[in-house]
DNA sequence: TGGTAATTGGGTAATTAGGGAG
DNA sequence: TATGTCCTAATTACCCAATTAC
């Protein structure tokens, strides 16, 4: 079971030459080139080893106009916001299950999924559209309209799916609109493309 | 002894090895190596674990040649948490008049929050205790348990300012918890810091 | 005060990185 | 421009018991 609560701060705030190289599809030696000839600012340790930040990567990929490959490659992740322990548990459970190589987190307020949006950095969010304190529509406005994040697939629950609200959640820019009580068979339907990907 | 509680309002004095890691960006058994091999100054507890003074490390950058330009450089950043927009409001205008070198960034939501605490990263969050959705004590303890995040220092706002309120807040890592409605000269003070060392 | 998770120290082996000439 | 190789140095991984944090 892949299942990752909440409070993890394991996460590398810097890259080294190898990690960099693998981004760009290159030899370490060709991202050394470009160090010394300055084209990619890096920072040095103290032995004199070279260490990057994601902002001089995330630079460098669009003054060369090369594409980096970020973390496509890793595990997929799933971000599950819903304030109901009973149905969030479940959730868990479920996606878990469906495929042990999916990581899965969950918000049980609005501040905590905010946190993990941009700490995780989820492929896809089951996102309950009525929380407190949390408007669910502003929620995936948000982040349909942030460059970081807008790649990410959201998923809305709702107990109240009047065809009003449903498509209100599609115009924002949600792939589906699912109805409380959950159909788990939808579900898994939803969520066959990250599970094929992760096996592949 | 607990290092971390004593360091109620200030720096903390003493820098644990990992602490030092992540400053030069190497890890910690790196750093573990400069000491033994006595490259890097240290102290030791009473069970023979390092401890770093930031004098021993200011004076190892200079030796390296390193600029120890972490995180502390740039503009100083102040976030509001605050669902009342009058209220937010006039925090955000107070606060952009008492140094225009401050950024100041506010949350409407917890969702907001969340997001702006990892995508900003300020130097200060104004919290308001009692907001919808949100758990203010919680907030504040998540944000001092986090590695990432720990440094950040935490100002209270509340309207039902009770004892035990505010003793739980200041024993969850809190600066100051100030009443509603706000004491602005209380806050000018508390601010002091942050405006000093932007204009430094 | 007691319990549990995380960090640390030591030692050795493995990996990675830098520099330079090809 | 990007890369493969050689040599040396810097950094990291791994193991386990002790220490520390909360």
């Amino acid at each position: 079971m892949n299942m990752r609560n909440s409070q993890k701060s394991g996460e590398q705030q810097y890259l080294t030459p190898t990690q960099v190289a693998d981004m760009f599809k290159v030899s370490p030696i060709t991202v050394r080139q470009w160090s010394s000839s300055g084209k990619l600012k890096c920072q040095t340790t103290p032995g004199g080893h070279r260490r990057y930040l994601p902002s001089d990567i995330e630079e460098f990929a669009k003054t060369s106009g090369i594409n980096l490959t970020t973390s496509e490659s890793g595990p997929k992740r799933v971000l599950i916001v819903e304030d109901d322990a009973q149905l969030g548990h479940l959730l868990e459970e479920f996606i878990s299950e469906l495929d042990s190589e999916l990581e899965v987190y969950r918000a049980e307020d609005g501040f905590r999924a905010g946190e993990l949006l941009h700490t995780v950095h989820p492929d896809l969010i089951l996102l309950d559209l009525m929380m407190p304190g949390m408007n669910g529509f502003e929620v995936c406005e948000r982040v349909k309209r942030d460059n970081k994040t807008r790649d990410i697939k959201v998923v809305a629950m709702t107990g109240y799916s009047s065809e009003h609200n449903v498509n209100r959640i599609l115009a924002a820019g949600a792939e589906t609109c699912l109805s409380k009580p959950i159909d788990f068979a939808a579900l898994r339907t939803i969520l066959a493309p990250l599970t094929q990907q992760a096996h592949a």
